[in-house]
DNA sequence: ATAGTAATAATAATCATTACTAATTAAAAA
DNA sequence: TTTTTAATTAGTAATGATTATTATTACTAT
């Protein structure tokens, strides 16, 4: 993958927020200094850096959020204001007990709580 | 909410597998007897049964699928063969922990456990 | 039977995403 | 340093899933 300039600046907003960016926040966010940039590029550079291990790609519903943070981790997805909290949640114990019990490879864990965060009491 | 002839039929469709059926596979099947049904009629009845609590709507990536099983079950997704397994994971504790360690009132909880089913071995 | 209104088929519109194409550009080769 | 190359781009068209619109049809209560 050789270098390019408007990965480059995908990539720093991505690593600069913990909001779990969309594709179309993030375009909005580069053409701030980048006006001429297209959605596709915004699009198959995420996907590059995904595929790459760089960022995550988490999905939220029917749409695609990016994560800085390639950690395993869960997240709470607030359904009053959307936002989405990185969480840590003891899955290994899911993960092996569904390995055993159903007889299925587990590669990946995807929990999601929806509910209402601690700002609408 | 009135009867009608199409919603009976598209809730037996649901409740006649337990694959998991999407919009466009249900459509297929209610067109086998009634061959001007709608699209559109397909989603918003769709939409109106899962509303009334009666089948229950399971986001998978960006399709969304059908589920006659409304009680609280998880799913196991094969990226081989692409079936949705119904598993039963205790999430009660999960919900609990984070409602207090977050403080967030977690209204549902959505695991899908990716891997490889037990045929491809 | 009539009126009121929920549901329908057909179709257009929307939204997120991917595909295509000619022009540009980073990086390798000469 | 100048070609040569292939990856990347902007712009735009196309796609796939879903929702909205609208004129017509069909239940249901009076
Ligand atoms: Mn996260
Ligand atoms: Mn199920
Ligand atoms: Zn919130
Ligand atoms: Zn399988």
């Amino acid at each position: 993958m050789r270098y390019s300039h408007q990965r480059e600046i995908i990539r720093e907003i991505v690593f600069s927020t913990n909001s779990h960016p969309t594709a179309d926040w993030i375009y909005g966010e580069i053409k701030k200094s980048l006006p001429n940039v297209s959605l596709g590029t915004v699009y198959r550079n995420l996907k590059q850096l995904a595929d790459e291990g760089i960022i995550r790609n988490i999905q939220d519903g029917p749409v695609a959020r990016y994560d800085w943070n390639i950690e395993p981790h869960d997240h709470l997805k607030c359904n009053v204001c959307g936002e989405m909290i990185d969480i840590q949640v003891p899955n290994e114990i899911i993960k092996d007990t569904v390995m055993e019990k159903y007889d299925f490879e587990v590669s990946d864990v995807e929990i999601t709580l929806v509910g209402k965060c601690n700002k609408h009491t």
